[in-house]
DNA sequence: GATGAATGAGATTTCATTCAT
DNA sequence: CATGAATGAAATCTCATTCAT
């Protein structure tokens, strides 16, 4: 029951903390920002993080185990390369660009904010995260669909999705999936 | 004379202050870390610059001229429309990843931290810079070069180009050059 | 019991700055000043205030209020026209001359340290006190005791009280309620 | 030569000095500002002045002493007690309201701003000017014009006399000599 | 006489964090 | 679990003043 709530509390603040690193950033959002998101006093936080960086870093891991959450599990309906292909970008996009909290743009750009330390955590789960990128990819090569080089064209490719962010508005600009789609072309060669 | 003089220090100024806001983020660099990388007290920095935040937009502007700069130079030596798409790419990672001051990188990462205000005054600075690569783009494609959806290729590719910050490391990755080189044959259509 | 403390603590800090202020002038007083008086640190202050201009306007409404308080108690036990007229005087300059912390004095000659909307507040609150002046005034003058032209003389006979700050020294000037006795009759008519 | 341009700059800034000091008060006036005001420098200041509080007593002795002697010039014209009285009150206000730079008003609410050595030599001055005052209102009384007890009549008439600055205004509130003839009429006893 | 650059002390304000209740 | 108050270090910025040129 107190783990529950607790479990509740917590989510809300991540939530609230990824919505506002998001919108503001994280050294412009004050402790107080954060609390005043959740209705409660800034000195209250500190009973559920013990400092505002763990805050970041929850937000940061709790975006990127979302995102590869979603994407095995959309990966799991998807049969042929192109499928997969297909499925890793609209993935992507429809998390960073779908009107969600937000976290996955707070790790993507406000990675240089952490310690040494903190970082470290993380790049266990964003390997993961990488890896199964990398296995599509090599996938989609061998069946003759990108280029061979694979490992330049996973940072590449995902560099160009993850600055949508920077340009992306909803409004006429088709959805998330539909995005991902036309990027995909650009890099698709020739049957 | 005078005007010379006046004209160093603030360079130097600009110039450290590029390197600073690269490593450590501009909200994270203080005021005093700046004076001290030149040599001066904090409180002489602001006979200089009235605000923090106009040293930023000194910093984005002289990085973007710089860049516009440089990129119309070398394109007034490409000829073919290949050369010439070779010729972006390449100065853009040059100067991005080159041992210069950092300014580029900072223009794009901190763009966040801008005030609505000054980042009017930047966006004139970058379409302008973005106008060059459309026209380089669009006679790729019309050379059948690239994929024909100009406008998006733009994006994505200066996005993805963007991103080499991320992971670039000068040590066994060979030249900036080499790596916009290899970066552009993920798009090129076949010939 | 919270509220209590809180308007103890709140109350603790507009004393001191009544005094300080009066002493030594609103400019040349420092938070950190402040915060001495009361014994906290300077960043204290700001959990009750948000800058040092809203403890100004803190101190001058305590002021006026205080004394407009101060006003309307005394004259519901004067009867005769003659005896509002010497209450007013004699609130006023014992308010101000009384060796309270001179939140009154500071309302007076910090006027012009005042931002506009910090003044527009306070001058409602002066207003009030200036009308019941003016009804003891237009009464003493339907008595004939003083001249008619009543807003005039209560701008300028406020002006000769106010300016006794200047000038009264306790010490063998009598107390505040006599002097103001002397100075009404100055411009007493008829006996 | 150079004294003549001396003293023109000198007293350009003393001018300015009163200006700015009467608009924006002494503390909040910056020595740029000032230097500004008169075109130069505001290194270059340090020439015509040791320190800033150094102008602020130029500007207070030029006012006392230019009041002081249009007092005794417009004395020598008056003959009777009654005009003697109507001229110190008009010279005052004439002075104090009118559109000249305004180094009395410095001179009467900056005095808390001065330094406790600065503030002896001007004490001097203002003796001078009180003076002339007591001479006419000692007349005045024997004359049964006002009433005896001059002294504190000079004072609290002086305070009434100087507080018109806070609340007069040239549009529809007379001249400056109207409303001295006003004032006076409220102390002055039957004839 | 004046300037431009710098100084350096100090101003207000911010803010993550602590802790008694 | 939460609060309200406070801390204290540090941040940006101000400004009278100095001084070499």
């Amino acid at each position: 029951m107190t783990t529950q709530e607790e479990k509740t509390r917590r989510a809300e603040l991540i939530a609230a903390a990824s919505r506002l690193f998001k919108e503001q950033g994280y050294e412009r959002t004050t402790v107080r920002d954060l609390a005043q998101a959740v209705g409660m006093q800034s000195g209250s936080l500190f009973y559920h993080f013990r400092t505002k960086e763990e805050m970041l870093v929850a937000v940061m891991a709790a975006g990127i185990g979302d995102l590869t959450d979603r994407l095995e599990e959309a990966l799991g309906q998807a049969k042929t390369p192109m499928d997969k292909l297909r499925t890793v970008c609209r993935v992507h996009l429809d998390t960073l660009l779908g009107d969600d909290k937000g976290a996955l743009s707070v790790l993507l750009y406000e990675w240089p904010s952490l310690s040494d330390k903190a970082r470290a955590e993380l790049i266990k789960l964003r390997d993961s995260y990488e890896r199964d990128w990398q296995q599509v990819l090599d996938e989609a090569a061998a069946a003759g669909l990108v280029h061979e080089d694979t490992r330049l064209l996973r940072k590449v490719l995902l560099g160009g999705l993850h600055w949508t962010i920077m340009w992306y508005r909803p409004e006429g600009g088709g959805t998330p999936s539909d995005l991902a789609d036309r990027i995909l072309e650009l890099i698709i060669r020739k049957k």
